[in-house]
RNA sequence: GGUCGCGUAGCUCAGCUGGAUAGAGCAUCUGCCUUCUAAGCAGACGGUCACAGGUUCGAAUCCUGUCGCGAUCACCA
């Protein structure tokens, strides 16, 4: 509709003054005046030099005559308020009724992908809340450019190397007895993480020893035995030593057995990992041959940089001394290979905003390497979620971990659901589904809805709500309309024409009509709670409607199922945006 | 200190590519379950959109400055 009308606005524009416009900006008529569609025509009455209402009326005249689908207008001083005929929603309806993906456009194949990095953990300690808002982000975000039709691979990059890992595998080697996951009945990267506690413990009290004997505390710090011999372990792991490798081989191996739990709870997936020990070799490389083409330029003492005062950044190192690799030359490597690997032509990296500066400097490099893609290249970055006291702090034990908190939201569905006890007839296994289901729609819906560049807040002694602008009002609405719809049977498969369109029928139509205008803005802006907030809006004005009119019960039969292919249009669309979130929604709860 | 981000109701957030009287939820208070699921609906209360200038017919929205909060400016990742 809204492409027609702006069409029709310009054509009237000419017609009448012969002033051409660009594409003109419409809005929702404001719910205390009549119509449905506003433009607002002040921005053409300095060139006509006309009075606005006689701008706006003589508009809205040529559209009534030309248009069908408005019948009538009005005019309030600037705003050409347009009213369209109910005949253009139930036709709406009737035309996006059969499409069960209504919205949703179908991935072009052809289309070159779009490589979302997201997650990408250490591999030294179990995931937690930060990474719970992470893998939402991304994983929402992957599905709803898919929804845009752009192929999408997901990626994660696994920082599997370095000091931190040795730190764990230093004090399992010491204080683990052989316990493994089996043996202990702990996730594995629960397990893992146990031990880069306990190595944090013993580094501290021979530090506190050290001092004891005099030492200052940054002497401390650097000579503790159990550091020297973590950096021992680094060395040989660098040089390939056998036993560390088969060490750090196992304990990693545990580790992403316990990453995969999580992220199967969490109903996210990759489609590739990368992993730090494959990639950092082929970022020194990259950064040599710049070094040779005089992209970048060597310290005397050996340390090689990229200078981009030009842009405005400071000198960045890229190889240390010692010509070992940093963070940012791995980042290089991995998006090289990235490039290489797949058919790709933009990449997002779903990275919290402490980076921003990070991914700045690694775009502005891979630019001067000559790489094309650099300039699409997207970092989505998003804020910290806090807790009352500030952010989480692992050697505080604030940390929220992301285990337990699903759990938690897990056994408050299930507590609220039996309070209710509307579930007669369900068994155990499938209550225990539901639970999870509504459960997760809380704490992914309460994370999403957010914009992403935001920081979040997250009260540990407040619960996430499950009532209000929440994941489970909306999936409890989604659930009674498949109560409508088991109870109406089957409905004919012809359209229906009704005589009148209630206004409250009305407003729930255009709110559908707006779902494929909210995925492009949101795949636009990178932004998931803007799919949110549409959801919210569109079941808050379906409520409105299922309180104030009789569905099943209407007297004329037309309506009846009229209203009934609204409820279905209505639960379809509560669906596939909740996919879009990586929500799912109940048959009833 | 430089750079970036944020500041909207008691709390948590929408609105920000300029449009009409700034919207939700939570909390507090009032109504509505013998009719389709009350995790709901209808309503009340609650605002100097941090502050000060500027641009404009029109500013929460754009520009400048000030204040407050956070991040970052590592041979950590």
């Amino acid at each position: 509709m809204e492409q027609i009308l702006q069409e029709k606005i310009q054509e009237a524009l000419e017609q009448i003054y012969g002033l051409k416009i660009d594409i003109p900006e419409l809005q929702a008529t404001r719910k205390d005046f009549e119509g449905d569609v506003t433009l607002v025509v002040f921005p053409y009455v300095k060139q006509l030099k006309k009075n606005p209402k006689e701008v706006a009326e003589a508009v809205g005249n040529y559209l009534k005559e030309n248009l069908t689908e408005i019948e009538d207008f009005n005019v309030v001083s600037g705003f050409l308020n347009l009213v369209i005929s109910p005949g253009y929603y139930t036709g709406f309806l009737n035309r996006i009724y059969p499409d069960e993906h209504y919205g949703l456009t179908p991935v072009d194949t052809h289309r070159k992908s779009l490589m979302v990095e997201y997650s990408s953990p250490n591999t030294n300690k179990p995931l937690h809340l930060g990474h719970i808002r992470n893998n939402l982000l991304g994983h929402s975000i992957s599905e709803i450019f898919k929804a845009t039709g752009k192929p999408v691979i997901k990626t994660q990059i696994i920082n599997d190397r370095g000091i931190h890992i040795c730190k764990s595998m230093l004090a399992w080697q010491k204080f683990g007895n052989g316990e493994t996951p089996e043996s202990s009945g702990l996730k594995g990267d629960h397990l893992v993480g146990k031990y880069y506690v306990k190595f944090d413990k013993e580094y501290k009290k021979q530090v506190a020893a050290l001092m004891s004997q005099g030492k200052t505390e940054e002497e401390a710090k650097k000579e503790a035995p159990i550091l020297s011999e973590a950096q021992e372990m680094l060395r040989k792991w660098e040089a390939k030593d056998p036993e560390v490798m088969a060490l750090w081989q196992k304990m990693n191996g545990w580790v992403y057995e316990g990453f995969n739990e999580t992220y199967k709870n969490l109903g996210v997936s990759f489609d590739k990992n990368y992993y730090e020990s494959d990639t950092y070799l082929l970022g020194k490389k990259v950064v040599e041959e710049g070094l040779k083409k005089g992209i970048f330029y060597q310290k005397p003492d050996g340390s090689v940089w990229a200078d981009l005062s030009d842009e405005g950044l400071d000198e960045k190192l890229l190889l240390r001394a010692d010509g070992t690799s940093v963070y940012i030359t791995q980042d290089i490597g991995t998006a090289i290979r990235r490039f290489e690997d797949f058919d790709i032509d933009s990449h997002i990296y779903v990275v919290g905003n402490e980076q921003d500066y990070h991914f700045k400097v690694l775009f502005v490099i891979l630019k001067k390497l000559g790489y094309e893609w650099a300039d699409r290249l997207y970092h989505l970055s998003y804020g910290m979620v806090e807790l009352p006291h500030g952010k989480m702090k692992s050697r505080e034990g604030t940390v929220v971990d992301a285990d337990d908190l699903m759990a938690e939201m897990t056994d408050t569905a299930r507590e609220i659901s039996r309070e209710l006890g509307k579930l007669e007839g369900y068994s155990n296994e499938e209550k225990e589904r539901l639970y999870r289901i509504i459960g997760l729609g809380a704490l992914k819906y309460f994370i999403l809805k957010v914009d992403p560049k935001r920081t979040i807040l997250f009260d540990p002694q407040k619960s996430i709500d499950f009532q209000g602008n929440t994941g489970p009002f909306i999936q409890y609405t989604y659930a009674r309309i498949q109560s409508i719809l088991r109870k109406a049977g089957d409905l004919p498969d012809k359209p229906y024409q009704i005589k009148n369109l209630h206004p409250k029928e009305k407003e729930v139509i255009k709110l559908l009509e707006a779902f494929p205008q909210a995925i492009q803005t949101a795949a636009g802006q990178q932004n998931p709670g803007v799919i949110a907030n549409y959801t919210y809006d569109l079941v808050k004005q379906y409520n409105s409607f299922y309180q104030s009119i009789p569905i099943l019960t209407a007297e004329d039969e037309n309506e009846r199922i009229f209203r009934v292919k609204l409820s279905k249009k209505t639960g379809d669309t509560i669906k596939n945006a909740f996919k879009l979130l990586g929500i799912e929604v109940p048959e009833r709860m």
